[in-house]
DNA sequence: CTAGTTAGTCTAATAAATAGACTGAGTCGA
DNA sequence: TCGACTCAGTCTATTTATTAGACTAACTAG
């Protein structure tokens, strides 16, 4: 993996990982959802470095997961906002909200509840099979490379067969 | 968020970025979940330098996501294995693989296929409520305070309200 | 004895993150 | 018009993390 050829990279995850894959973006990312949209908002809440939040803020606005919007002239300032694309990684939040709701969460339970406005009830979003609606985890999906790929060579970070 | 205070935080998604946000983590799990086990697979595959893999493993392994366990004698070998809370990270990987997907693969297709096995499909997993089976995205889910957090103020990283 | 395997460690150089003061363009109140 | 305040950053010097690549350890196989 070489950072800095990155867009060359097929890979799904290391494409994302480049975006994604430091301290800071998660929640970032996690404070957008919940309605920040400020740079000093962004600041006060997380304790980010200022240095570090525009660096940040300024990626993630390169790889249009957030955009600047005028809020207000004289002088003009900038808020930040989540794109359709920044808005597609709410299942990615929601799912790290999840684990980390599971496995550190104290005995009053997670912080944070999401009530799902159709039913009205706090759910933790479960993970499920668009085709046949049954759930989806670590040991009943199989990973497969492409039909075009004829061999695993063809492929950087495929699947490894074993006792097959 | 002062980082060498991690676990008296309360924020889910502060204690799960505390373990997966780094430029690697996120794709060394990728290569679990594809069955890699060993270290120099890790190192050739995701050609990460030798020290920060090792650095890597030896966290992920104190956080209870990785364990080691002894696969040779003479000399003595481990290979690296998910634990249960590591399984568990599937739903995250899953979901950004999904992104990944959807924003980065080329006229082919994503590179690597996901069939689900109860049903045989290759699938890209979608999120869905548990108590009314619709789905789930950013725009018909409200974060909320927990009943006994009576104020907004209680809460460090809560959601924002506005015009309410 | 030599080469090969695997899982690391060591070192020096480079890059990134950090704390905290500072800047700039304005508003508001007295 | 002065002084204090707001907000979105930038600047600098220091600390920390990452990196490439050589090296070590404990064996096996020929």
């Amino acid at each position: 993996m070489k950072w800095d050829e990155i867009n060359n990279e097929q890979c799904s995850v290391a494409r994302s990982s480049a975006v994604l894959g430091d301290r800071w973006t998660l929640l970032i990312l996690s404070d957008c959802f919940l309605g920040v949209r400020n740079f000093a908002e962004f600041q006060e809440r997380l304790e980010i470095p200022r240095t570090t939040l525009a660096n940040r803020l300024q990626k993630l606005e390169q790889h249009d997961v957030l955009y600047r919007k005028l809020y207000q002239t004289n002088p003009d300032r900038y808020e930040y906002r989540l794109t359709n694309k920044g808005s597609d990684l709410y299942p990615v939040l929601s799912t790290i909200l999840n684990w980390g709701d599971k496995y550190y969460s104290d005995s009053a339970g997670p912080p944070i509840l999401r009530e799902h406005m159709p039913c009205g009830h706090d759910i933790q979003p479960v993970l499920k099979c668009p085709e046949c609606e049954e759930g989806v985890h670590a040991h009943n999906i199989r990973a497969r490379i492409r039909p075009q790929d004829k061999t695993l060579s063809d492929v950087k970070r495929g699947p490894v067969l074993r006792r097959g």
